[in-house]
Parts: C-alpha cells; structure tokens; sequence
DNA sequence: CAGCCACTTGTCTAGACAGCATGTC
DNA sequence: CTAGACAAGTGGCTG
C-alpha cells in the first residue's frame, strides 16, 4: 500500500510522510490500516521491533485528530517519552501539536489540553485519572506502546488498570496497543476487543545463531568462520570480526561489573580500528563525560570512550547515557557492552548484537536462572540498523557443542511466553484498590468487582475466587489504616447499634451493597501516588515520634517504604550498619524490629544505610565520596536523592493532613536533600542560581542569606563566584538593585576567600576543607571509616 | 631475584515510575 | 537444592 492511498489523515501528513522517505507501507502497517487503524477501530499489533510500529500509531492518532479528537501515547520509560514526543513533534508543520506529561518534565494539566498528541508514561497517566483531569474524557484514540509489559510485576498492574479506566471512562475508545511479539497476542486482543495484527515481518533480516568454538552457526543453516585467537573471549572476537567490516556491536551482560569489564576488554578491539578524526572526536567525549561527573565511574568510562567502547547500565547519570547513545548512534562508539537497560530503552540498533550472558542471578531462583526468550528477543531485536546495515545478526555465545544445541532449542527456535497479568498481587491491588475507590471507579465492593472483572487479569485467570479474595484481604487493609471506610454492608451486621436482629434484618442487609468510600487520608494517599503501604509506615513513624524528627529519622524513614528502592548490605556491612545504629537508635522513627527478627532487622539496616547516605549527601559530601563509599554509580546516587525527595514531599502532604507538628521538620528535611545542604544554607540555595557548592562558598565568605547578597560589598561576592555574569544573575535574582559587576574587582573575602582566588576556580575539593562547619563533615567522615 | 602464569579464594549480582513548584556549576 | 565472572591473592616455574 503507497501513502498516497491512504484517507481520513490530516491535509499535509501524506507528504510529511514522502518527505520522511516514506513511500510504501510496510505489509504490518499496511495491514493495520486494513484492519481499521485510520477508521478509529481498535486494534493490537503484535510485531518485531523496529518494524514500524511508531507508524502505525502515528495513522491512527493523526486520523483521530483529523477527526476532530485527540490522542494518548502511552510509553514505559521517560526516555523513550522524549523521544517519542520528538517525533510527535514534527507534525506541527501540518498543524498537528504534541506535548509531553511525564513525572520530571514541566506540564500543567491545562497546557496538555490543549495539545492534540500527549505522551506519558502509565504511571503518569494513572496520576492523571487519579487527579480528575478533565481532557482525557476527550481522549479518541489512546495507543498502548510495549504492551506486552502488562507481565512486568511491579509496573504491568499501573498499565494494566490505566488502560482498563481509560475505556470504562470513554467505552468509544479507540485502542491500539503495540506488543513485541508474544505467545498470546490473540488474548490481548480479545481483552481490548481489538483486531489483531501478528507478524514476524522485518523491514531488515534477522539472522540469529550461536557462536561456538571457531564458528559461527546460523538458523538458516549457514556458517561463518569467526577464530577465537590466543586468550581473547568469544565476544572479542564477534566484534573484532564484524568491525572489520564496518559494523557496530552491541554485547548484553548480566551485571553492572560485567559491562565494565567487558567494556575494558573490547575497548582494545575498538582502538585498533579507529580513524584520527574518530580519536579526536572521542576524546572530547571523554572529557564531557568526566564533566559531567566527578566519580570513579565517569572515570572508568571515558576511559574506555577515548578507546571507542563503552558501558551501560543505570549506574550512569542520564546524561552520561545519552552521550553514550548518540555517539553509538553516530557510529562514533564501536562497541557498547550493557545490562538489559539498553533492550528496552531508546532505539541503538547495531549490526550485530551479542547476548553473552543468558543467565542471571536471581535469588528468588536461588542462583542463575535463564532470561525470558521474550527478554533475549527484545535483545536480538536491536540488530540491523534501517538504511545502513544489509542484515542484523543476533548471536548467542555457546562453550561447547551441548549448550549451543541448548541455545538453538531455547531461544532461537522458541516461541516467546505468554503475557500473564500480576494483578492479583497484593502489593499492586493495594495501590490499585485504594485508587479505584478514591476516583469514583467503585463505590461498592460490588462494583469494585465489577471493574476488576475488565482487566486482563479477570479474562486469563484460571483461578476463580481468587481476585475476589486479594481483594478483599486489600480491603481489610485499608480499612485498618484508614484509608477507606465501608458502610452499609454485611460485614458491618449489628456490630454498633446491639440492637435486635431478626432474620429479615439479616436478609436485608445482605442485599444492601456495602458501600466502599475513601478517606480524607485515603484520597491524599491515591492522589500523592504513594504506596498505601509507603503511606501508613510515614503516618505511623511521624505519630510515633515525641520529638522534633532529625533528617536521619526522617530519610530512614522514607527509605524503609516499598516506594524507596533498595540499597542493599554488602558482606560484613550488616556490622557496620549495626554498630551505626546503636549510636543513633533515639533518631530512628517508630518501632525498631527484633534484632532476632533477622530479616526484618536486615532491611532495618538497609534503610538506615540509604538514610545514612541522603544525610551525608544532605551534609555536602562530594558525589566522588558518597559513589565510592557505598559504592554504586553517580545515576544511582541522583536515583535515590530524586526518591527521598519526592516521598519527604509526599510526607509532607501527609503531615499536614494528620495535623502532624512535625510538618516543618519534614519539609527542611526535603529541602535539605534536594539541594544537598546543611540547614544553615537553606535560604540562600533559594536563590536561583545558587546551587550547594555556591551556595558553601558564599556562607564562608561571611554572606549568610539572601539579604546579605543585597547589601554586600561586590568584590566580596564576585571574588566567590567567579564569573561576573555569574554574580549579576545571583544577584539579581536575590533582590539586589544594582546588580551590574561592571568595574568590580574580586577582593578578598574576610571568612574563607584567600586560596579562593585562582583563576580556574573549578576545583570543587579546595574549598572544602577550611571551615568549621566541613572540619565536621569531616568529623563524621572518619567516624564513618571507623564502623 | 624479578616476572609471569596458573590456580585458588572471596565477593557479588538488572531495572527506575510517581507529587509539587520552578530552575545546578 | 541450583552459577559464574571478576579481582585479588598465592605459589610455582622460568630466565
């Protein structure tokens, strides 16, 4: 099918399309449109990545538009929700406009209304629904991308129940949901009440194989010569040998140590075959990726950049990973080794990818257990870049002859698993429940079930009875900690009024539904987007606590909720935490477990662990200290301080609606985190453009808040910042009536300047040590060696 | 005696969404 | 009940 044929788009979109080089239909988009894509028809598309699935979106949305509605793209991960609405973007040539909702970026709920194409991730929109946000009852068309996510335990139930309310609240709905390919697309679709659109169809040919002794092994039966040679690893080799040949590689690992070692190695093979230019440009990547972050993986990082390889895996900041991405990308970087991050993020197609490492730790396996065949194909799916390569290859690594028999059987002949939906997990319905009642969905236990009886769950479970049941341990649950009230149903029978009960009453209010009605509490909870369980740990540890919180009690509280991802003891470190926790118990908010409750006391330890490092991070600890002491990557250390800040917000919220006095304890605790500083600074990182490194510096120079950035003199201010632009812009955004630095020369400061007047002043470390306030920091450094 | 290797032992394990109100060095 | 890669440490061999 040619784009000239196609109807129902806005005027302009047809040749946007020709313009893209976009001329024929792919067979899956052509087919999707003759199952009704362009005519508002729902509908699942069940393809291989990389074959035109955006396409098919974009018909269907811009054809809801054209019709006079409006569209929602639904994406599992920020990064793909930038890259999409990038994308999006473009239609605005034909009068088409899109923006963007996702937890990080600015959008009022106003600005989204008037867009004709919103992308958000789920967890978004569910805060959407939750929240009342009156346009998306104008929702035409809503498109579901990597639906087969719906099997993902924590996050498929907020996909799941979004999509479930999204129809309820508009039965005209058109669904289009995009799935990898998976073992049960029919059911999805029968659970949408969509066409189904299944294909193995590939805009560039796959060739998978196992790589194994000195060959090569195809599915299609063909064989390449591929010598390990002397002590290299199989993976150096595939690369070595597809470099030669122009291409790219992609190696999947399963750890983050892996990637780096891995990358290390294959950084060596890269450099070989590198161009001048090619070094020059690296090296300047290098060095962005070194500015970026002062820290031992940055280091490690450019280091291997500067040789045409890299890593990747949440450890890095989001800029490092785009830096790492594009310049992959641009075939700058010749090699990427990576943790599975990469599989589902944005699109970095390579010639050839790797998947070295099959197995990966698992405890609840109790050791290695082997990946998803769906996992390993999203993996293999990266290989073959549109345009640029003949064909991708996909290659599994064997030791022996055994396990590349395995290796055929188990991934390259095999059937992706069915998607099977998590939410009779408690821990979802808890979330899910609570939400459902707070926004209307249900008001009865009846009708609860019968909104549950719409979801995938309802239509594959084999299990009948069993939702029923979650869902009504959920419910005792947040009747227990007040988060729901139910009035009216059998359960509450004679339990208040003692009076008579004969059997007409009995009979009677049987019939009667049970009504289900949130809280005040209850709605705060749904609307914050918490963990009802998150919820009720902060609400109980603030009620607990006789005095004013400290920041500790305060960040190990929020890092013990099942909102805060783990930070995990290393060995000998439970002793550590231990002896920490002896010396600061009376901090610590709420009951202590057991220490003979050994697990219990464990995860005890781990939050105090994660406490321990928002408090030294809110103690202006350099990023290098903190990554290098508790050991983990610059992205996970900005990961944590991002949660603690948005949950000592939610727990502000809570405060407030307990009547807590602590409410003030908690939002300088915040405000701490979030800007990385002692008390003492908080006014004057208020001020834009004062960060807490400025922010330190202007302290020791004897200028303590905003009023005295006002009245100052201006060669003590300017001999602190630097830049003179620097300085005008502080000051003015401080207040300051004549905040021009014109004729002003630094002068030294009374308190700290003297060593501050180099002229590079980028050294972060040189100030550090002089005053008293960091002669404690560093106080509590040792003492932290000493543990 | 230095340098290299082969082998042993101990350690450790993927990922990342959300409120609210505005802007790091 | 289940693994395996890496890094650091150890010991033996060679020149």
């Amino acid at each position: 099918m040619n784009v000239e044929e196609l109807s129902g788009l806005p005027p302009g979109a047809v040749s946007h399309f020709r313009d893209q080089g976009i001329e024929e239909l792919y067979p899956p988009q052509a087919e999707a449109v003759e199952a009704g894509a362009t005519e508002g028809d729902s509908l699942v598309a069940a393809v291989p990545t990389a074959s035109g699935k955006t396409m098919i979106a974009a018909l269907s949305m811009l054809s809801a538009v054209q019709r006079g509605g409006k569209a929602l793209y639904i994406v599992p991960l920020r990064a793909l929700a930038s890259e999409k609405k990038a994308e999006f973007e473009a239609y605005e040539e034909f009068g088409v406009t899109a923006g963007v909702a996702t937890g990080n970026y600015e959008s009022t709920s106003d600005w989204l209304a008037t867009k004709d194409i919103v992308v958000a991730t789920s967890e978004k929109v569910d805060s959407l629904v939750r929240n009342g946000a009156d346009w998306l009852s104008d929702l035409t068309c809503v498109v579901s991308d990597e639906v087969h996510l719906i099997d993902d335990r924590n996050r498929g139930p907020t996909l799941e129940v979004t999509l479930a309310k999204l129809r309820k609240l508009n039965p005209d709905l058109q669904t289009v949901a995009l799935s990898a390919t998976v073992g049960n697309a029919d059911e999805i679709a029968d659970w949408l009440d969509a066409e189904l659109v299944e294909t193995d169809w590939r805009p560039i040919d796959l060739r998978m194989g196992v790589h194994y002794g000195n060959a090569l092994n195809f599915d299609d039966g063909s064989t390449r010569e591929v010598p390990v040679e002397g002590s290299e690893k199989q993976e150096a080799a595939l690369v070595r040998d597809i470099l030669q040949e122009g291409g790219s590689s992609l190696v999947f690992v399963n750890s983050r140590r892996n990637a780096e070692a891995a990358a290390r190695r294959l950084g060596k093979v890269a450099s070989r075959e590198l161009t001048p230019e090619e070094e020059d440009q690296l090296a300047e990547l290098a060095e962005e990726i070194r500015d970026d972050s002062d820290t031992e993986t940055s280091k490690d990082l450019a280091d291997c950049v500067e040789r045409g390889s890299a890593f990747h895996h949440a450890g890095l900041s989001s800029t490092q990973r785009s830096i790492v991405e594009d310049a992959f990308r641009d075939r700058l970087l010749k090699v990427i080794s990576a943790t599975p991050t990469l599989a589902a993020g944005v699109n970095t197609p390579a010639r050839r990818v790797i998947v070295r490492d099959w197995r990966r730790f698992d405890p609840s396996a109790g050791g290695m257990a082997p990946l998803d065949v769906l996992e390993v194909h999203q993996m293999m799916g990266r290989a073959g870049r549109p345009g640029l390569d003949p064909y991708g290859e996909a290659v599994l690594l064997a030791k022996n002859h055994d396990e590349s028999q395995e290796l055929f059987d188990r991934y390259v002949w095999a059937d992706p698993e069915p998607v099977r939906s998590k939410l009779a997990a408690e821990p979802a319905l808890r979330t899910h429940v609570l939400a459902t009642i707070a926004s209307g969905f249900a008001r009865t236990r009846e009708g609860l079930l019968e909104f549950l009886e719409a979801t995938l769950y309802a239509s594959q479970s084999s299990e009948p009875g069993r939702l029923e049941r979650v869902a009504d341990d959920v419910l005792d649950y947040l009747e227990r900690n007040d988060f729901i009230e139910r009035s009216g149903g059998a359960s509450d029978a004679g339990a208040g009024d003692g009076a008579f009960t004969s059997a007409a009453d009995l009979a009677e209010q049987n019939d009667r539904e049970e009504e289900l009605e949130a809280t005040s509490l209850g709605h705060t909870v749904s609307r914050l987007y918490l963990d009802p369980m998150s919820a009720a740990e902060i609400v109980h540890g603030l009620e607990s606590a006789d005095d004013r919180p400290t920041a500790l009690g305060l960040y190990q509280l929020v890092s013990r909720t099942p909102d805060m991802y783990e930070l995990y003891l290393r060995s000998g470190e439970d002793e550590k935490f231990g002896e920490l926790y002896y010396e600061r118990e009376a901090e610590l908010l709420g009951d202590a477990p057991s220490e003979f409750e050994e697990e219990r006391f464990e995860d005890w330890l781990a939050a105090l662990k994660t406490g321990k490092l928002l408090e030294d991070w809110a103690e202006e600890d350099d990023e290098e200290r903190i990554t290098e002491r508790y050991k983990i990557g610059p992205g996970d250390l900005r990961g944590k301080v991002d949660t603690a800040e948005w949950l000592l917000g939610a727990a502000e919220s809570l405060a407030r609606e307990i009547d807590s006095e602590w409410t003030v304890a908690v939002r300088e605790a915040r405000a701490r985190v979030e800007h990385g500083v002692g008390d003492e600074l908080l006014e004057l990182v208020s001020v834009g453009g004062v960060g807490r490194k400025r922010a330190r510096r202007l302290y020791e120079a004897g200028i303590e808040e905003p009023a005295d950035l006002r009245n100052a003199d201006k060669g003590v201010i300017l001999n602190v910042l630097k830049g003179k632009k620097t300085a005008e812009n502080i000051l003015e955004n401080a207040g300051r009536e004549d905040p021009s630095m014109d004729e002003v020369e630094p002068a030294s400061g009374d308190a700290g300047g003297t060593t501050g007047d180099s002229s590079a002043g980028d050294e972060p470390n040189a100030n550090d040590a002089e005053t008293a306030e960091s002669a404690d920091a560093d106080e509590s450094q040792s003492s932290l060696g000493d543990f």
